[in-house]
DNA sequence: TCATATTTTGAACGGCAATTCACCTTTATC
DNA sequence: GATAAAGGTGAATTGCCGTTCAAAATATGA
């Protein structure tokens, strides 16, 4: 059956519509102090229709969420891969995740606010997921590092504990930039980061 | 008067024996998903009482953040000051960083949650107050890295960049350390930060 | 000891916002 | 064009806590 076809089409771009609309609600005030009916109407549904797509509004919340992530950390891997030697890789690390953070400077900003996690007790999975996530995003860095260490380009020492660094090195920067709402290209930054990062841990 | 002299110290105790049973409550659930009654349960005293110490949930927790990193920035700021030379003056802002984390696990715990800024949006001015403490910290920091800059030691880089690269060093390797909840003390981590970051840094 | 002031108490109130669902409106099928 | 299925709607329901406040307990002092 092509109907079905497209009914699925719009049954996606009706969803992504809702999405669109929850990003600038919950970056502007947060889960708690976002409503689903002001997502409904800056989505132009009504409440009851929103329940059509989402079971919730921590479900509703934890699509968004998750979905851009992945879409991340699935940019970094690429970028990463894209480069031939550590030190570009490591290039590639940094700018790829600047480049996601300027480009998605809104979502990002849900993660500055200081409540992306405020959620009922009961969904403890998306907060175990996220973790989960960004725990596995680590220990690729830390991967990508431990091929540096052998090559004996970079210096030894345990490659977790220099990906901590460097993902809180570009997580501070990030956090900065999106805080101060500059409107400098954050990818300025790049430099810096990886000038600090490398002679830090450089053979 | 003697008599508001005691009146006032137990004013204090009892309001402290709040502010430690709430700590315990907030870093367990956030701040939404703890309850009045569950603190005042804990603390000993009836729902109505704890309104006699704080004027709500938002300012309760409020004092508790406000005075507890307070306290922090001071120790850190206290701990610089007792080195002389630069590269003291840094190792002392990353271990005294490190041991307030170690000492106050469990409040530290509130900003691992991803939840410790979820407050209604009236008050604003808890948000607007630890950012600017924050940025003032970091500003505190940069100071510390111009000095060594100006003496040579470190490299000609800008000191707030420098400054924000260290608190995310640091800011990462305790998230790490309070998340995985270990056992180990976080301040052995403090040699490979420093070692990280100095080389990173130094000229 | 008793009257008065102070403090404590927790049941009841009230507001808020997520969710539901009976009723429309549109689309599909014959 | 009639009928049925699917999708959309938003007022009403519901449950949840923060907050209040009249009454009870306790402290003060003459």
């Amino acid at each position: 059956m092509e109907k079905a076809r497209r009914k699925e089409r719009e049954f996606n771009l009706r969803r992504a519509d809702i999405l669109d609309a929850a990003v600038k609600i919950f970056a502007a005030k947060g889960f708690h102090n976002a409503t689903v009916a002001e997502i409904a109407a800056s989505s132009g549904f009504a409440i009851g229709t929103l329940y059509q797509f989402f079971a919730g509004k921590e479900q509703l919340y934890s699509a968004l969420l998750t979905e851009k992530l992945t879409a991340m950390y699935a940019a970094i891997r690429a970028a990463v891969g894209g480069a031939s030697d550590i030190v570009g890789k490591i290039e590639q690390l940094v700018d790829s995740q600047f480049r996601f953070v300027e480009e998605n400077a809104e979502f990002c900003g849900i993660f500055v606010r200081g409540d992306y996690l405020s959620l009922s007790e009961g969904s403890a999975e998306l907060r175990a997921g996220i973790r989960r996530d960004y725990a596995r995003h680590v220990a690729f860095i830390a991967e990508v590092l431990r091929t540096g260490i052998r090559a004996g380009v970079l210096r030894e020492m345990d490659p977790t504990t220099m990906a901590t660094a460097l993902t809180g090195i570009v997580n501070s920067y990030a956090s900065q930039w999106i805080a101060l709402a500059e409107t400098e290209s954050l990818r300025r930054k790049t430099s810096s980061a990886l000038a600090i990062f490398l002679e830090g841990v450089r053979r």
